[in-house]
DNA sequence: CCCGTTAGGATACGACTGTATCCATTCGGG
DNA sequence: CCCGAATGGATACAGTCGTATCCTAACGGG
């Protein structure tokens, strides 16, 4: 037992893991047996039980990835994103499956939401991510409005929500091949430009409140 | 072999297919099997196989069945609906589950078009209601727009595409009860007040070609 | 009357599932 | 050196799955 082995035994568990999400993503989640990924990770049946003592346990793990690539990808778009309609764009664009990776993993979190909704062991091992999306945005945009880059009529919670729910309607869209993702932004950037739009009536507005809206 | 024969086969096939979509809404597509459907309609396994020669034929009665119930919906709250704004606020708010039979529906719905996603046999027998509606509405719209009900600025297929997505990611919020109905339908009252609102920049466009909008 | 079709009960079959058990190998600290 | 823990191969077990088969009844037209 060298040093390196609880290094070892959490690398084989991302392998694992990894082998099921490809499952679950090209396949399905009802595809996703412990046979399965053994063989899709190319190791015996008996490694899979060895690392994970359940399949509740390996879907569970299947889940905390799912989540923790979803939340990196929003944290890489959202780094270098200048304005607030950047972060928007960056959130919601992150949302939306854009390469092969992201569409995979898109699958896969459909499956889960779907199976979430009837199996309330897996519910209770986390969706939490769209929550924290629409808190994170509403304070942003709280806060672009009161600098007058948002025109005062506008509820930002009900913004924020509507473009969320935008973007997972989309995503399914995306999916199931009904829209490729440049249409999805089309339509995703359509609503930021009316959202980030001072034109006719708020241009007075604007004027007066001012101060600190460059840097946003 | 009575008269009615057709009819009674016709009726034993109804009551397995609801059935099948009872187990679909509150346990999930993964829970329906044979036995449980004929468990859940009171009969034996062997009459589930008579009615049905293949799983994959109940599976497809299931999902038309789904797609008339949706139809219903819609055509029934559409019946009623004076201006385009309320063919809009009825064929979103249909969208959107608001009692709890609508509510099954929409979770075998989801259920459905997941394992669309990754089973293509599935995907085959129909999904069709979302490309029905957005042509219908786009038609709508643009004659709204024509007649100056709604600002000109607005790309009409844009437009729709984004409402149906909306209201598709309103639904999953609903399903997993992380919004309620009520809620649901604000964030679409509030797209659409936005969408049919005419006030500063668009009245004289209005006055313009406002020659035929008193109906719409 | 009787015979073929319709309808359905009872049971079986092979495949696949998650999980458990038994066993061999490796390897590092005492 | 050696012994116990870590690792994993092989196999088994009890369910459940979709599907198939065998066998009764019922019944209406010839």
């Amino acid at each position: 037992m060298g040093v390196p082995r609880q290094v070892d035994h959490d690398e084989r568990r991302r392998q694992l893991t990894e082998a099921l999400l490809r499952i679950a993503g090209t396949r399905g989640l009802q595809a996703v047996s412990m046979r399965e990924i053994a063989a899709e990770a190319g190791v015996s049946l008996r490694v899979v039980q060895y690392y994970f003592t359940n399949k509740q346990a390996l879907l569970e793990s299947g889940l905390i990835e799912l989540g923790a690539r979803g939340r990196r990808r929003v944290q890489q778009r959202v780094a270098d994103a200048a304005s607030t309609r950047d972060v928007f764009a960056a959130v919601l664009g992150a949302i939306v499956p854009s390469d092969e990776q992201s569409r995979l993993d898109s699958m896969a979190w459909t499956a889960y939401y779907t199976a979430a909704l009837t199996d309330p062991a897996l519910a209770a091992a986390g969706l939490t991510l769209p929550n924290a999306l629409e808190d994170f945005l509403t304070v942003r945009l709280t806060a672009a409005q009161q600098a007058g880059d948002v025109s005062p009529d506008r509820d930002p919670r009900t913004e924020v929500a509507g473009l969320l729910a935008l973007a997972n309607g989309l995503t399914s869209g995306v999916l199931s091949r009904q829209r490729d993702h440049e249409a999805a932004t089309k339509i995703i950037d359509y609503h930021l430009a009316r959202l980030f739009d001072l034109t006719p009536r708020n241009l007075a507005h604007k004027a007066q409140a001012g101060t600190d809206s460059a840097a946003d």
